[in-house]
DNA sequence: CAATTCTTTCGAAGATTTCTGAAAGTTCAT
DNA sequence: ATGAACTTTCAGAAATCTTCGAAAGAATTG
């Protein structure tokens, strides 16, 4: 096998095994990643053949990248076929995957988060039979986890709204208030 | 059922279900959400007896929580049993999850990147049969990937190190930068 | 040092997720 | 309308992940 074709199962690969971590399937993680190191299109048998999957599990799963906004439906003049290239921004890549967790993953907390607050909120509950300081400290707790939960969303919109470039302005605008940040890329 | 049990209670499953997008399985973060919610510290027996899991479960889990750093134990004076607190620094257990993640999620794609890197280098390997944009749309594409994770990597870092208080810097530094960041926290 | 109390391990069972492949569906050119 | 080319669906099979619970292992005490 050719030096780039080693270069491209090697990351697939990777790739896939950390798709289970991003909250997106193994087989759904290669198709992205077979897509983001080729550069052309590929239609539906170039894929199965090249991941070794069947043709159901391949046409679900391009289906879900192509909801997501990952990867992107193009056609060929004079080829019926359906082929399939991925996003490579990768900032836009980014945003479409962090959207999805927060959508899934924070939203749903910080709504309970809400709703536990009201839960022990003296004027909506009565609380006379527990213990305050119980209630005091799950009302910190909770709190607490809200203001994190929040900021950090902010910083996100925030990252988000700078882009690339942006990026560079924020790091460059930090660095003048605190010190420089230890440079922990080991190796 | 009082109120503050049920807003425990609440929580509790919530961030259970939240579990399996953080890489942890469910019952590991039943058990975080408990101690979190908990003002005291609970013991083995107490965490099976209200999450209604068995006693290897709840000793295996424990122990991954303990191990992450996120709960620690605490003896009590003339009683044998090991008791459990949650770190309840968010701010703290922020940073700790993200270590983790980053070390399984984020630094085998950047080793295996450094790799695929090599693999197309011609001063390493012969590419003379290779299609040269090919090749060359291959080294910008991983090269993006590089430099966007490296980039957050360090953006990452900024943001621990500033901590809670550093934080707000950041975002007041940033909105000198660029306009307000779009509040879209619908309802 | 033996009884007691508590913790950990681990194989099997159970639950959940993912994958396959054949069949049904769709689209398009003739 | 028919048939060829292509896509989607879905029920069962396979793989993976999680949990249980009994037994083994430690630690502590009298």
């Amino acid at each position: 096998m050719d030096p780039l074709q080693e270069a491209r199962n090697l990351l697939v690969r990777r790739w896939g095994e950390m798709g289970g971590y991003w909250g997106i399937n193994r087989t759904m993680a290669e198709i992205y990643a077979l897509l983001f190191v080729t550069r052309e299109s590929l239609c539906t048998d170039q894929i199965m053949d090249q991941l070794k999957i069947s043709r159901g599990n391949a046409s679900m799963n391009v289906r879900a990248l192509v909801d997501w906004g990952l990867i992107e439906r193009v056609h060929r003049l004079g080829d019926r076929k359906e082929y399939f290239k991925a996003d490579t921004d990768v900032w836009h890549m980014f945003e479409t995957i962090m959207r999805e967790r927060r959508r899934r993953e924070v939203e749903p907390i910080l709504a309970t988060l809400q709703r536990c607050t009201e839960l022990v909120n003296p004027e909506q509950a009565d609380l006379s039979s527990l213990n305050d300081e119980d209630v005091d400290e799950f009302r910190r707790r909770v709190s607490e986890l809200m203001t994190f939960l929040t900021t950090m969303g902010t910083l996100f919109e925030m990252v988000l709204e700078s882009g690339d470039g942006g990026m560079k302005s924020l790091v460059q605008g930090f660095s003048n208030i605190a010190p420089p940040a230890p440079s922990k890329t080991g190796a």
